[in-house]
DNA sequence: GTGAAAGCGCTAACAC
DNA sequence: GTGTTAGCGCTTTCAC
């Protein structure tokens, strides 16, 4: 049979009420050091476990969070969600996680999950599929502190840690730019997630900062996946005048454009550069190596509970907690092989082509 | 304000009491129909959300399981919780997740969580450092389901779920046998790990099975790292009679394999074959692409859960429910370009680069 | 088919 | 410094 001690039978053994007993253990002010230690030392005698439904259900404080994220599967969110937990434990916090696998449904039903187990706070990387953001509105309206990281909404006002996406594309674009590319493609994520916006921003920025004319035939409408950067590729090589690199928006797409090209034969780096974002933990081990953008993963984690944390405390009007609407993090530059010096164009790898036939 | 509507209040508005409330919600048989369909109305109606911690702290179930894992940064354990979360979630249970880090410290206080939220089941992957496993008994003295997976002890009679380690290594070395090589190492790992010590027994098997004299000299004893995998190769390329194939204990020790053959300018697959186990998502996209074993991660994870779940109807006396002790997963072979046929063998290929210096 | 009432185990006023 | 008391919101016997 499972125990069943409760504070009643050690406040029996110890001739006192349930009440000190619950104090002591809870470490209260006035109770004295002597019925604490006789009370925390029956505690363990008894094996007595702290029923944390009852305390949550009459003190209305559950020291649970709820976690969304699309996939423990996707290394980036594991490793921010290694960065929660690991801050979560050592605050005395524990973790509910639930996956959206990219469906506002089961976004939905984890919000529900997370009110009916009345959490203290929701951290949140939104799913990809989401476009009505309502169950989120719902949650401000019970007031529930939320914090969003990596995948962010603007229209709803919640804090949120990001990396400065817009920041790492320009970095990255640039970086193209001043290995000497001169025709660079982008490869877009779903544009109703500010995230993937943010890195269109970045590129269109650093192409206008050298007075690059921003081509929107350069802009391929893509998405997370090896299959875009494959079709991307399709895609620019149906183009009059190719380009001769592509920032894509994240690593799975960078790695579909290097296999598209390699298809082509397609000398990498030389006569094409590519660069990426995340820094998934393949990127250094393909070849060519991939040049991306590192978001700080577990770095993200730590700071979106902390937020979260702080809004907790707000929320019990526990002062001195200056809120901070966003917390930014700066994108780490992982230059590798796939983005050095271009050293040849495609038009004249074709010329050079079409002389050896004619030789 | 945070909303706090209970069944009192929609009972209130329907004239009836929360005790038929409550019944209704919960489709018990004996409600009307009529009832049922007017209190769930009303219950969206005032958007109401269930109070599952009052409800757990009345029924005794949490509908919660408590998930140990050494970290969620780990490829490995990220994919085996996604299956966990998904079957989980699909069954109406919400997961609390812990990380380890791999001490026996933080294995212990999360059990201690468990224990506190009341959990209906724990699924676990014991810590690398973990000897003393008293906590764990500690957890069946209370009668509470436990399920291990990947990582397990065989000292405690706790039901589990693998992968089959021995036959994976078994059949990674017997298709390098196939494939035409003829000097196979094993780059091993740390032999206090089952789960390791069984692939170095497949390895030692396959070669017996064709008479091949396993040599000493050709099992390194190595770690799960590309530099272990690095090292392995330049202690083979010390010996009188250097192999021709690896079967590394694991993907990230074949990729340093892979990396320290490069640097020798050994071509793979025909002069050296490589196969490596875990079947990490790096291990498709270098090349040449990694032959490796799969281990069903998401599949493990569903398994588990499969598994705990008939733990906890035993344990309700739902009856029909054979138990199974242990879950053994086939391993899956990729075999990739890593591993294909041997074309030539190293002493030739000196032979010829000997002769071509010579013309 | 529904009502009445007890209580899960804890915390937190309010006493003194 | 400790006792008393009243619930938190739900489920679940026992009625009828």
């Amino acid at each position: 049979m499972s125990q069943k001690i409760t504070i009643h039978d050690i406040a029996r053994e110890l001739n006192l009420t349930s009440g000190t007993v619950s104090r002591a253990l809870n470490d209260h002010p006035r109770i004295s050091d002597a019925t604490k230690k006789l009370v925390k030392e029956k505690a363990t005698e008894l094996k007595y476990q702290r029923n944390k439904i009852a305390s949550s259900l009459r003190s209305g404080k559950t020291h649970t969070i709820g976690v969304i994220i699309p996939s423990a599967q996707m290394n980036f969110f594991g490793s921010v969600v290694h960065g929660i937990e690991m801050m979560a434990s050592s605050n005395g916090y524990s973790i509910l996680l639930y996956q959206t696998e990219e469906t506002a449904a089961l976004e939905i039903k984890a919000i529900e999950a997370f009110l009916s187990a009345r959490v203290d706070g929701i951290l949140a990387s939104v799913a990809k599929e989401t476009v009505d953001f309502s169950h989120y509105n719902e949650l401000q309206k019970r007031n529930i502190p939320l914090v969003f990281f990596d995948r962010t909404n603007d229209e709803l006002k919640v804090p949120s840690v990001v990396v400065d996406d817009y920041k790492g594309a320009f970095l990255a674009t640039e970086h193209l730019i001043q290995s000497g590319y001169l025709r660079i493609a982008h490869v877009s994520g779903p544009q109703q997630l500010k995230t993937f916006n943010e890195r269109l921003r970045g590129y269109k920025a650093a192409l206008e900062k050298y007075s690059i004319v921003v081509e929107q035939e350069l802009i391929y409408q893509g998405d997370i996946s090896i299959e875009a950067g494959r079709a991307a590729v399709d895609y620019f090589f149906t183009l009059s005048d190719i380009p001769d690199a592509v920032f894509a928006v994240e690593d799975y797409s960078a790695l579909g454009v290097i296999k598209g090209l390699k298809d082509r034969k397609i000398r990498m780096p030389g006569e094409f550069g590519v660069i990426g974002f995340a820094n998934e933990n393949f990127g250094e081990h393909i070849s060519p190596s991939l040049s991306s953008v590192d978001q700080q993963t577990v770095q993200m984690g730590k700071e979106a509970l902390g937020l979260l944390m702080e809004l907790i405390a707000l929320k019990e009007n526990k002062p001195g907690y200056p809120l901070r609407e966003k917390i930014v993090l700066e994108p780490l530059m992982q230059f590798r092989q796939s983005s050095t010096g271009k050293t040849i164009s495609i038009k004249q790898a074709k010329n050079n082509t079409t002389l050896a036939n004619l030789s």
